[in-house]
DNA sequence: AGGGAGCTTTCATTGGTTGGAATAGTATTG
DNA sequence: CAATACTATTCCAACCAATGAAAGCTCCCT
């Protein structure tokens, strides 16, 4: 009611004020709205947040329910679906590594009866691919699915040290993370623990929040010697003292290297001398 | 050169010969080619399976591999990415029943040492959600992110069982899968068995192949009362009796029931008098 | 009953999408 | 070493699927 009356523009049906991205990225941008918080959203929501009409919404989401990446609730939210969950279990890093990894993590879990960590990095960040609790465990700060720094975690440390030369530099001339109730360290001694972390194949970190505790992690080989993974165990700290669990963490550690094809070297030392 | 010089065909650049299905489709289609057995493909792989021209399947691959749902091999091939697995951890159905009922499928693992597994069902069949293994297990038919009949497994008969009495009477109608290594049940069987899955919380199933092996499975319920997912375990035959098992695996499933939110009848029966 | 918010359908317009053809790269064969 | 076969990538003109304002719907709250 409140339109001017017709003064000469055209029907004005079907403008287009603002697009241009492809439809798949929107497609896409729809999924990554889902996170740890966002588990269920309704259409306006996933329209907001995606930043597009309601309507374009409606039409991706359709296309997404249909082929079971989203699901509807009774209640008429989007939760992501199953289907999409079994294509993602085909994912070599994500339950490829887990599912070679998970003896040997319920075993180090059965052990020490202590949170067992198993993560993977993607691009600056590690990625949780698998954690064991017992129901009664400490609080721990990522869940899996989730993402944790690099140069502030055990896990984090181990996959940056074996991260190639020239992603490290960059790592390292990046401004550090502020990972609340962790010392930060500073760029040197960043890199003589980095160093460390290749010798001894353990990386060590305290940390006081969400409790305190300290992490021992250690990295997973692949046959062509690559690091492709960092396992890791949680304990509170005071409990058993941590150069007393390294040695076990390094033994789960290199059991799931030999069965990714990795064939351990003589001695500890994987190259004996770092890089040229 | 063996090519009919021009009779008088205009230049047939831009002809659409076949199309007309959504962008979206398309690059989900592309997707769904990935399997147990395809796991890292190349782009003529993918534009064969996915029946479409190797350009078209490129540019959607483009778009998939910059968000992170594909990730590119050293050698060319195309696998699925982390990012995608790390969205999906976000499917309440995958890893949110998982997150809750591991700790007790751990004890129940621990207590047992036999396979321990959790399932949902889409659609038609059930879709494994975790499965704990020790490292010398028996051989066991299916694997995490796969597939199993309904009729046919004992988990699959949980999950039957617990859905709705329409879907219940079209899955009946139907012929029943032919799964080697198990008993055909006729449809008067196993209607009598679905109705005593849902009186005993039961449902066991012996199979000859890939080994021979007795499953035991039960219901995990929410909040609703709905049957949501079912657990179960799975022994070579002739180890411990089955009726040993079917209280342990029925506890567990009540634990992970009870931590759903549901709150469990006085008995065992959730409903006395089936559905009007 | 009225107002507000979210969901869904419609439809004229158009720009992202399309795939054949051409080019480049790689492996296999005679 | 040329010839063959296959795959990956770039290009681009034609065109159809995608677009989003508008309006109708449904529900909830007041």
């Amino acid at each position: 009611m409140a339109v001017p009356p017709d003064s000469d523009a055209p029907p004005a049906r079907g403008k287009r004020p603002k697009q241009g991205e492809p439809v798949v990225d929107r497609a896409l941008s729809l999924l990554a709205v889902f996170s740890d918080r966002r588990r269920a959203l309704t259409l306006s929501e996933l329209a907001r947040h995606a930043d597009m009409p309601a309507p374009t919404a409606l039409r991706l989401i359709a296309r997404l329910v249909a082929w079971g990446a989203l699901e509807r609730l009774d209640d008429g939210r989007y939760v992501v679906g199953v289907r999409l969950w079994e294509v993602a279990s085909l994912s070599p890093r994500g339950h490829g590594v887990r599912e070679i990894a998970l003896p040997y993590l319920e075993d180090l879990f059965e052990v020490t009866r202590h949170h067992v960590l198993l993560a993977v990095r993607d691009n600056e960040q590690a990625v949780l691919i698998e954690r064991l609790s017992g129901k009664d465990a400490t609080e721990v700060a990522y869940r899996v699915g989730g993402r944790a720094p690099l140069r502030t975690t055990a896990i984090g440390l181990v996959l940056l040290a074996g991260a190639d030369q020239q992603f490290q530099e960059t790592m390292l001339r990046k401004p550090p993370e502020l990972e609340p109730g962790v010392a930060v360290m500073p760029e040197g001694q960043v890199r003589r623990t980095l160093s460390d972390v290749r010798r001894t194949g353990i990386a060590m970190i305290r940390r006081t929040l969400p409790s305190t505790t300290v992490s021992v992690a250690s990295p997973v080989f692949d046959a062509q010697g690559t690091v492709v993974a960092a396992l890791s165990i949680v304990v509170p700290d005071g409990a058993t003292p941590p150069n007393v669990l390294a040695p076990a963490v390094r033994a789960a550690a290199r059991a799931v290297s030999r069965n990714l094809g990795y064939k351990a070297e003589a001695s500890a030392d994987v190259r004996t001398h770092s890089e040229g």
